[in-house]
DNA sequence: CATTATGTTCATCATTACTTGAACAAATTA
DNA sequence: TAATTTGTTCAAGTAATGATGAACATAATG
């Protein structure tokens, strides 16, 4: 259970967002994925999360991402949950540690085809009532508007038809990794 | 100039977040893009600006996008200079008016292919500098985290050769609209 | 040139979203 | 059963982000 010492001492620690009980290169893997994460609108723990979790060569339990990360209990629970929920960890058995442990799930087409499920998909099946929705209120329109107002309602229903129809193929190239 | 009068009351206005400025129709249909755009870490006020114009069947001035949906100036403006960068929006020439007048871009490719580009690929011009740092710095680590962090490494490049290889295919898919 | 129309910028404010930590629950151990 | 370990929830605080509007710039008009 002991762990191989990280090299870097404590200081210019708290300046960098992390301290010393990360050293330099997870520092960076885990910069690297905020930073993707927060351009998908995902929140920084939970790439933070992720990142340390990519890390390591171990499976980890959340103590170990509290201490390392310096992150409160409850965001540290919450953002293990959501990574879960999205499938990009995974619990494993520790023989003789009853704490949940993690490691990441690194088949690309599982994280980022559960992502873009989630994400795109769920909008398209709102759009659907909603585009009726709104092709049935036209009624109360002037005659050019409503015309206008259908094509648009066609064209979104294209844009729909379209992203679902690319989705698979975006998830069969994301495969065979 | 003149325009077909909504059929709507003030009534009841402000409590769905617009006024009666906008039809019930518009309402919807900004309320669809509002969505969307958050589930894409968008802002509120550049979908609505988007959805407004969508739903015109005439070209909008800065002016109007004010009025109708009861936004500042400043918002307005950048929002405007936002999507014109994005290639969601762009000006047309509308006679015997000096204001700046916004048509919404239709065509799915343009709109979507700039965004992917813009969102997706200029982070991976990042990683790939940053990756070089970070295999460069492995070597203050114990053998066993080196060996996982250079595994690590190579894997974050094949997904981002993934991402690479199939943006242009999502492009095409995009393209006949 | 003064005035008006159009549009941009940016410091400040407001809102939203994230994070925290205390309280709680459940399971385990002594 | 009491104490400890492990983990969750959620109200409240904080930080980040978005929105505002006044001041400014620019160009047109009379």
């Amino acid at each position: 259970m002991e762990e191989v010492l990280d090299d870097k001492t404590d200081s210019a620690a708290k300046a960098s967002g992390f301290d010393a009980r990360l050293n330099s290169v997870e520092v960076e893997v885990i910069h690297l994925f905020v930073q993707f994460a927060g351009s998908l609108g995902q929140p920084r723990s939970v790439a933070e999360i992720y990142g340390l979790l990519f890390c390591s060569y171990r499976p980890l339990a959340m103590d170990e991402f509290i201490e390392r990360l310096n992150m409160s209990k409850g965001s540290t629970s919450q953002g293990l949950k959501y990574l879960q929920d999205l499938g990009a960890i995974r619990t494993v058995y520790v023989a003789a540690d009853r704490r949940t442990h993690y490691e990441s799930v690194t088949e690309l087409r599982k994280v980022a085809g559960r992502f873009l499920r989630q994400q795109i998909l769920a909008q398209f099946e709102d759009n659907d009532s909603r585009l009726g929705r709104i092709a049935g209120q036209t009624q109360y329109l002037s005659e050019e508007q409503r015309k206008h107002i259908l094509e648009r309602v066609k064209l979104l229903r294209r844009w729909e038809r379209t992203g679902k129809r690319i989705l698979p193929f975006v998830l069969k190239m994301l495969g065979g990794e």
